[in-house]
DNA sequence: GCCGTTTTCGGCCCGACTGTTTTCAGTCG
């Protein structure tokens, strides 16, 4: 069983204990639980017939005991026992906004409420306002509500490309305004997540009403829900719920620090902040030995004050960075400017939008030293195939087309379709024609993971295979990864000296973040790319390295933040006869 | 239910808002 769907039982367990009552902290250590079973860099399944699964954070004996009888017979026994005494529906109504568990358990106790097609009748009748803590607001807010599908997982989370296009727009038109000192977007975007819920903005000001009117009426604000001195609730005309924090400059630092989150980030913070006597909140942090507050106007102050490195956003997600910070052990991340080359993008001669001269120039606009042309191959389809006298063409004009191009050198490469065989679409000596090979499946996704991880294997032996790209295949919120053992790729990936591939297409990032941190554990090396169809997504390697950030990668750990030279003596092919 | 350079028992993050209340529980971020 994957470690998701293990994590998903626990979530589920967590669940139903919240609507029999029992005591928070129980339903808190098992959500812990299933965060850490999601995260986790090796099999749980295994690690629990090795009996060694306890030294994953938030797994003790009694979690232990569960997952192995979850393996042995497929169910956990104590969710069994649950589900037979609150019907699913309830968990649904948990999910609508202004309604918890209690108040889900309340309808089920006293109305014998128990989906919400149940709760629409009851609300229509007025007959939520019979039971106390109900009223007439309550019963408005249901149909609201469940009219609009306002459940939280029907509400669409946002690309983070787009998000940050949204946030960027709008945190810039307020810089303009007079009476903004400090704006900068927080939450989830500045962790550059793969998706977001809605957007966070902060800011510092002497005249909070001002700036918050100022907000409340730019052009991309739909509706206003809530607004005053502390700040504007408000949705664009897309949907997208914006909240706008103001506070004084002199606590800024608090502020985003808070807002950035992420809130096991923050409870963890806390929570070790108390041990050492202090107490952090958005406002400041109080030394509980003078009972003073100390306001942050940076975020550094706030992490210094209670004994921590300052923390990149990236990392802010409760997967070990605290323990990294009180150790002085935090890696120095990977940055955009560190990135020297392009490895992965396409020309018009398969399904890009630009010709490699202009590919060229917009690489040597952003500061490359190179770029390798990395069109589709034979057997691709929707008729962007490039059959193998094309490829030979292009790599003539390629090698003409370097020799009298200045300050960037251009590589003749291709992204070869690996079959369901594990072989590829190009004979090999057409493929030792060219500087750099990228293997990639475009097909048969539902093959068997022991199968997929066979096929590419056998690709990443292939020794004129240079790289893998988007390795997983997802497409985040569209498209589940195919089924392949990720660590054991990795294994391969370190063992033949094939590269992995962080593909930096907003929809893709794929290694994803907890992945690629898998994959250099066991020694593989990444290369980050664009997979640019056209000179405008030649930047999107930034969600590439912000994903490589999330996985805590250096720059030694990316191949091509190395001179072409360089990265061409790490590659398995090897520079000394090629030099 | 988990966890330990103050603890193997007694803790476990913080503040605001909302709708329902005469002082607050539940929910949210």
């Amino acid at each position: 069983m994957r470690n998701a769907e293990v994590a998903l039982h626990f979530d589920e367990l967590a669940d139903l204990y919240e609507l029999d009552g029992a005591v928070s902290y129980r339903v808190i250590a098992y959500r812990n639980a299933a965060k850490s079973i999601r995260e986790a860099n090796a099999s749980v399944e295994e690690m629990t017939k090795a009996r060694r699964v306890t030294e994953l954070a938030g797994v003790g004996k009694t979690i232990a005991e569960k997952l192995q009888v979850l393996f042995e017979t497929g169910e956990i026994p104590a969710a069994q026992k649950l589900k037979s005494k609150y019907p699913p529906g309830l968990v649904e109504i948990t999910r609508l906004p202004g309604f918890g568990p209690k108040r889900a358990r309340k309808l089920f106790d006293e109305l014998g409420i128990a989906s919400l097609d149940d709760l629409r009748k009851a609300a229509e009748a007025e007959r939520l306002r019979e039971i106390p803590g109900f009223g007439p607001k309550a019963e408005e807010s249901v149909l609201v509500a469940l009219d609009a599908g306002l459940d939280d997982r029907t509400k669409p989370r946002l690309l983070l490309s787009r998000a940050r296009a949204i946030a960027e727009s709008l945190a810039g038109a307020l810089r303009e305004h007079p009476a903004a000192e400090r704006v900068e977007i927080a939450g989830s975007a500045r962790r550059w997540t793969d998706t977001c819920k809605d957007l966070d903005l902060v800011a510092a000001s002497s005249d909070p009403a001002a700036l918050a009117e100022a907000f409340s009426g730019l052009p991309l604000i739909g509706e206003v829900h809530s607004s005053g001195t502390a700040g504007v609730r408000a949705v664009t005309h897309n949907g997208m719920s914006i909240d706008l924090r103001i506070v004084g400059p002199e606590s800024f630092g608090n502020l985003l620090q808070h807002f950035t989150g992420s809130n096991k980030h923050n409870e963890a913070l806390r929570t070790d902040a108390v041990r050492r006597g202090f107490h952090v909140s958005e406002y400041g942090v109080v030394d509980d030995s003078t009972g003073t507050s100390h306001a942050c106007a940076t975020e550094e102050e706030v992490y210094e004050l209670i004994g921590l490195r300052y923390i990149e956003p990236e990392l802010r997600e409760n997967r070990g960075e605290l323990q990294a910070a009180r150790d002085g052990t935090l890696p120095e991340l990977v940055r955009v400017e560190d990135i020297r080359g392009e490895l992965h993008c396409h020309s018009t001669t398969s399904d890009g939008r630009n010709t490699i001269e202009e590919m060229t120039a917009a690489a040597r606009e952003l500061g490359y030293e190179y770029i390798a042309i990395t069109d589709h191959s034979a057997s691709h389809g929707f008729g962007n195939d490039v059959q193998p006298d094309e490829l030979r063409r292009q790599t003539e004009r390629i090698r003409e087309l370097d020799a009298r191009t200045d300050g960037i050198r251009i590589l003749a490469g291709s992204e070869v379709n690996v079959l369901p065989d594990g072989s590829l679409d190009y004979e090999d000596d057409l493929l030792a024609e060219l500087d750099w090979v990228i293997g990639s499946l475009h097909s048969s996704f539902r093959m068997g993971e022991q199968e997929q991880t066979e096929r590419m294997i056998k690709a990443m032996e292939h020794p004129l295979v240079d790289a893998i790209g988007h390795p997983t295949g997802r497409l985040i919120d569209r498209r589940r990864p195919y089924a392949i053992d990720v660590e054991a790729i990795s294994r391969a990936a370190a063992r033949t000296g094939t590269f992995l591939e962080i593909n930096g297409n907003p929809d893709r990032r794929d290694l994803s973040d907890v992945n690629v941190r898998i994959a250099v554990e066991v020694g593989a090396t990444i290369v980050i790319d664009s997979d640019g169809h056209g000179t405008e997504t030649l930047p999107n390697v930034q969600y590439g390295v912000a994903t490589a950030r999330r996985g805590w990668l250096t720059a030694t750990q990316v191949a091509n933040t190395r001179s072409w030279e360089e990265l061409d003596a790490l590659r398995k092919r090897g520079a000394p006869a090629r030099a």
